[in-house]
DNA sequence: ATTTTGGGCACT
DNA sequence: GTGCCCAAAATT
């Protein structure tokens, strides 16, 4: 008899064995419908040998019900598959999930019906029509999705469909791409540029696997090299995978790639709506997605016929996923590549120290571009220590900036200031009480945002009105805003400077490509005098009016002694630094901090790269870090506080006693209730040859919890909230 | 994860 | 015996 094994799409679920019908074709890969008891799974066929389960006797098989009509998943993801699970202590269906990405787009081609505005004019506007018709300018997607981006329900805009103001417009799902041109134009290259651009195109011709390290200093072009590569996996007939940070802000790498290859790349990212998806993912099953651009996620997709991967900003954090399966995309990029036997690229102004020693061991090929494109030079770095050099009394910003600023709105040049953190205060106060405004789910203040007039939680999303009065003593307009936010940062540049033009960027002011572009185009026609931003602003920009960049606090990222604090400041400066001096003026900038004397701070002032990552070698080697040592955390989390604190008891309890791996905890988590969860968090530190999967595994598998808690493991963790 | 089953218990 | 609640078992 025929049977198949199946991973089904269902984490509790263990391995189950099917009877494949006469006259059904299955292979390892493909997927498939099965019956479950009164029910239906999804599952995929996957190789008997490599998904231990026990034996069920062909009596118990019941039959597979059907196929779906889709190509097999390849053998190199579920390789990847298979090792991403091992290596993140993931279940292997959670993982597999990640590659389907689109449930629906399982179900074949042929049309969806979407709708969009009619554009006529309403004879009657009932207030939810009124909002629906404000928020659907532009818009084309399902009821459902219209029906969300309106904040109206779905009977609203069927009434309207009625009524006229909507029309369906009927969608093919398969309808095919615009082809990339390889040749569309010819690049302009500098000799470093066409040295390593050479060395990339080579690699993908040979169509094996070939790990690089970019290393390029901010403005050298590295973007423009590595579409050498594309061009070449395009000339090939393979796909490219361009794996980006924050794929919602990347406007200005589209009109880069559109400039270069004649047409736009296919997008892949959480936010694409569902007929998108369905068309993304179809096409690059089928190979005719040439080149997707995506955020992690893009990186399980069934890549039909792969030849290049590209993860560009390779050090940014957000390529580390911190929930649902914790993974580093930068990481399982590498793997995919040496799956699919293609080249990866890692590029990156600031690479992970992770990178440079795994370079530095000839792991990984590194290829240098030290200068800048087009003979601009690197920014004049200074310091403004804080402690000698006090701003105002309420203010931030010191006099030495204040001046710069000035100059610069006298010039006509453009100046940028760089503070992490959304809104207007992160913390507000009853002057009368004290009292503090907390989040109700998370251990977390609220941030005042004055621009919406909210108080919001960063964690979960909450968010309130601000009371007239404190909630506990009842005074009236008692409370305090403490500390700065880029609103209030921006509300003190234009106290200073009355007549200068004031862009805030942040996640809250640009969250759509509309407003993002409005943005760039005011800054790159000079409408902008100062841009006030936060991480948005640190990368991917590039306006050459820009002479001086501003870093309100350099000493932020470096609070709460995480792990990786020094590098990651040092990334994020350097790179705001980065926009300075673009064009043909040089830039400056100016960090104000109160610690000038850390080896980070340090580092940037004197531009001493190598020295910062000895430092920084030399820290993780203490500490047992990466690439040393291993970390991993075990999260506990329960809605109920005493649960969560019996089941990390219990881990805690069941430790192993190994000499190679430190145990620390159970502990309260540093957030020790988030998103309505109370937490408690065990660390575990292993030499690196200590088998540290395994153990937590041994250790975690005999273990039985009460029905609400839930324990993550999180292998190499970055947060260390 | 979801559905079915079965034990314990109150009530008739 | 019946109904109800909840925990445990089964699902291939």
């Amino acid at each position: 008899m025929n049977r198949a094994r199946l991973l089904v799409f269902n984490a509790a679920l263990p391995v189950l064995d099917y009877r494949v019908p006469d006259g059904m074709i299955v292979e390892p890969g493909s997927i498939v419908v099965a019956p479950l008891g009164p029910r239906q799974v999804l599952g995929i066929v996957w190789e008997d040998e490599r998904l231990p389960g026990t034996e069920v006797p062909d009596s118990k098989l019941r039959p597979l019900l059907e196929v779906m009509p889709v190509p097999p998943l390849p053998a190199p993801l579920r390789r990847l598959i298979e090792w991403t699970a091992d290596y993140y202590c993931a279940p292997m269906a959670a993982v597999a999930r990640m590659a389907i990405g689109s449930m629906a787009a399982l179900r074949g081609g042929g049309t969806m019906t979407e709708y969009r505005l009619t554009g006529m004019e309403p004879k009657r506007l009932t207030p939810q029509r009124a909002a629906a018709m404000d928020a659907l300018d532009g818009e084309q997607a399902t009821i459902r999705e219209l029906a969300e981006r309106a904040s109206v329900s779905e009977g609203v805009l069927r009434g309207m469909v009625g009524a006229g103001l909507l029309e369906p417009v009927v969608v093919d799902l398969d309808r095919p791409y615009p082809r990339a041109r390889a040749d569309h134009a010819q690049p302009q290259l500098s000799e470093d540029q066409q040295a390593a651009a050479d060395r990339f195109v080579a690699a993908v011709d040979k169509g094996k696997f070939a790990p690089f390290l970019l290393d390029g200093v901010t403005g050298s072009g590295k973007t423009e090299t590595y579409f050498e590569a594309v061009a070449e996996a395009l000339r090939l007939g393979r796909q490219v995978l361009v794996l980006l940070p924050e794929i919602a802000l990347t406007e200005n790498f589209l009109r880069r790639f559109e400039a270069r290859f004649g047409v736009p790349p296919v997008l892949w990212h959480s936010s694409l709506k569902s007929t998108e998806r369905r068309r993304a993912w179809r096409a690059i099953v089928r190979g005719e997605a040439q080149v997707v651009v995506g955020a992690r996620s893009a990186l399980f997709m069934p890549y039909a016929k792969l030849g290049l991967i590209v993860v560009d900003e390779a050090h940014e954090v957000s390529f580390k996923q911190d929930d649902g399966v914790r993974y580093n995309a930068r990481d399982v990029a590498v793997m995919r590549a040496k799956f699919e036997k293609v080249p990866v690229i890692l590029a990156s102004a600031t690479p992970a120290l992770e990178s440079m020693q795994l370079a530095e061991a000839g792991v990984y090929e590194k290829i240098d571009l030290p200068a800048r494109f087009g003979g601009a030079t690197m920014p004049d770095i200074q310091i403004v220590d804080l402690r000698t050099e006090q701003p105002e009394r309420g203010h931030w910003l010191a006099p030495r900036l204040v001046k710069e600023l000035k100059l610069r709105l006298e010039r006509g040049e453009q100046s940028l200031l760089f503070l992490n953190r959304r809104g207007y205060a992160p913390l507000t106060l009853c002057r009368n009480c004290g009292h503090r405004f907390q989040c109700p789910n998370c251990t977390a203040w609220l941030v005042e945002h004055r621009l919406s007039r909210r108080l919001a939680c960063h964690h979960c999303g909450y968010e309130t009105q601000p009371p007239e009065a404190c909630p506990e003593c009842h005074t009236a307009d008692c409370l305090v805003a403490c500390g700065p936010g880029v609103e209030r940062i921006a509300d003190e540049v234009r106290e200073i400077l009355p007549e200068a033009r004031v862009a805030l960027v942040t996640s809250d002011t640009l969250n759509n490509p509309a407003k993002i572009n409005e943005f760039v185009e005011a800054a790159e026609n000079r409408m902008i005098d100062v841009i006030v931003g936060t991480q948005l602003v640190t990368k991917g920009y590039h306006f050459p009016e820009l002479t001086l960049v501003g870093v309100v606090d350099a000493d932020l990222g470096l609070e709460g002694g995480d792990l990786r604090a020094g590098e990651r400041t040092y990334q994020q400066i350097a790179q705001v630094a980065g926009r300075a001096g673009r064009g043909e003026k040089p830039g400056k900038v100016l960090i104000q901090t109160r610690h000038p004397e850390a080896p980070v701070i340090e580092a940037l002032a004197s531009g001493d790269r190598d020295s910062f990552y000895a430092a920084e070698a030399e820290a993780r080697r203490d500490a047992m870090a990466p690439p040393f040592g291993r970390w991993a955390a075990i999260i506990v989390s329960s809605e109920e506080e005493a649960e969560a604190r019996e089941a990390a008891r219990q881990i805690g309890g069941a430790r192993p006693d190994l000499p190679d791996v430190l145990i620390l905890g159970p502990a309260p988590a540093p957030l020790s209730l988030l998103r309505g969860r109370y937490r408690y968090r065990l660390l575990i530190n292993a030499r690196r040859s200590a088998e540290l999967q395994d153990v937590i595994r041994a250790w975690l598998d005999p273990l039985r919890f009460s029905h609400g808690v839930r324990v993550a493991v999180d292998i190499d963790p970055y947060s260390f909230v």
